[in-house]
DNA sequence: GAATCTAAGTGGTCTGACCACGTATGTATA
DNA sequence: TATACATACGTGGTCAGACCACTTAGATTC
């Protein structure tokens, strides 16, 4: 039971490999869509073995870092879509409460992207937006779909694709709203008028929860 | 074995092994401390080879979601606590874009948990928060991880943990305002007046943002 | 009863083998 | 020459077995 330190567990194989590949891929400066050496060369030239390699690498992948094509090599990724939020959720999701947290957490997410929108985007894509809503059916979702596409904060788009993908179970809010609302919602980021935004948005909001 | 075709992608092993690994969590209702199967009980149980199992645990381990100790066995891990995020930065955080996105998110997160706070945590908790503020030296991270922790909404407060840890790996913002600041906040906070609380935010924002 | 030794169990690593798949090479054909 | 096909090679995917180092618990000994 005693509970001695523990001098230093040495270093495990894989764990290092996967530093000498952050390293080799700086040094080299690999960029996403390059191909890193083969598992087998690379076994080879850290003098590890190639199962080991393959712990390294597959860690990686599961990060979403890097990419394997059967037959062709393995391949770096577009670091900007790493799993971490995904592989967090689906992994421990499953509390009561969260459903609640889910929609807040989405409506949240959604006021931030429109206050992105109407702070810093361009006026084309507002105006191109405002097209495609003004010519196309669609649900709430899908409005928000593009409303976090075209903010300018990638992160802030993930972070709302991750969200929706659990807080929109297939059955609860496929509704639409009458599109004058959307429409106006649309006009109020144009004049980058937040205040507006604001007013129009928690209208949504509260209607929505009174409908439901 | 069954080899049966599969026309579409053929899922690999040890993605499937996460995903039973998951199950089997779930269904068993492991809790973090927990000790999994071994390795080769795995193997045999779910009739795979233990090199895939290893990808599986390994790739896990990485993501900090499970412990292994050498001799002992598999652990399963407090999930709240995963840092794996710092892995991450330091792989591939080079991308200017992403910093930024990074930086303003966080800003953006944690005003969301303010007003979380300010619209519905309990009196209490503010008080124990300002105490706590008043009594105690604290940096940024600190105070903000304060909020997060007693916003009502934990998926917002897993987010702003995902978040930070993502941003602030590189010895950035060690920095401390000054105290007033912070306590002018809970004021704001305290008072429900979401008004102040945006206006005393955004001006330190705006101050890092000089100080940077 | 306490200290010690021993065996079993576990993760850590390596090697070699085979498969499935993509690509480049080369050959045969039109 | 140009196209089509066939083959060989390289790559990732997976498995099996073998060691090693370490922890734990049971058996042994004092």
């Amino acid at each position: 039971m005693d509970r001695l330190k523990k001098p230093a567990s040495p270093p495990k194989v894989y764990i290092e490999i996967v530093g000498k590949l952050r390293e080799m891929i700086e040094e080299d400066g690999l960029e996403p869509g390059d191909k890193i050496p083969s598992e087998r060369e690379l076994s080879e030239r850290l003098n590890v073995g190639r199962s080991s390699v393959r712990e390294a690498l597959r860690a990686l992948e599961l990060l979403g870092l890097i990419e394997t094509r059967r037959g062709e090599g393995t391949f770096i990724r577009d670091f900007q879509e790493h799993r971490l939020v995904e592989l967090l959720g689906t992994f421990f999701l499953q509390d009561e409460k969260v459903i609640k947290d889910l929609a807040e957490t989405k409506t949240i997410i959604e006021l931030d992207c429109l206050r992105l929108i109407a702070s810093s985007a361009a006026d084309q894509e507002i105006k191109d937006f405002k097209e495609w809503a003004g010519s196309t059916q669609f649900t709430d979702e899908m409005f928000f779909e593009h409303a976090a596409r075209i903010n300018p904060n990638r992160l802030m788009e993930r972070i709302w694709r991750v969200v929706n993908s659990y807080a929109g179970c297939p059955a609860d809010g496929r509704f639409i709203r009458e599109k004058a609302e959307y429409l106006e919602l649309i006009d109020s980021l144009f004049s980058r008028d937040m205040e507006k935004t604001l007013v129009v948005y928690s209208q949504k909001v509260r209607k929505l929860s009174n409908g439901e």
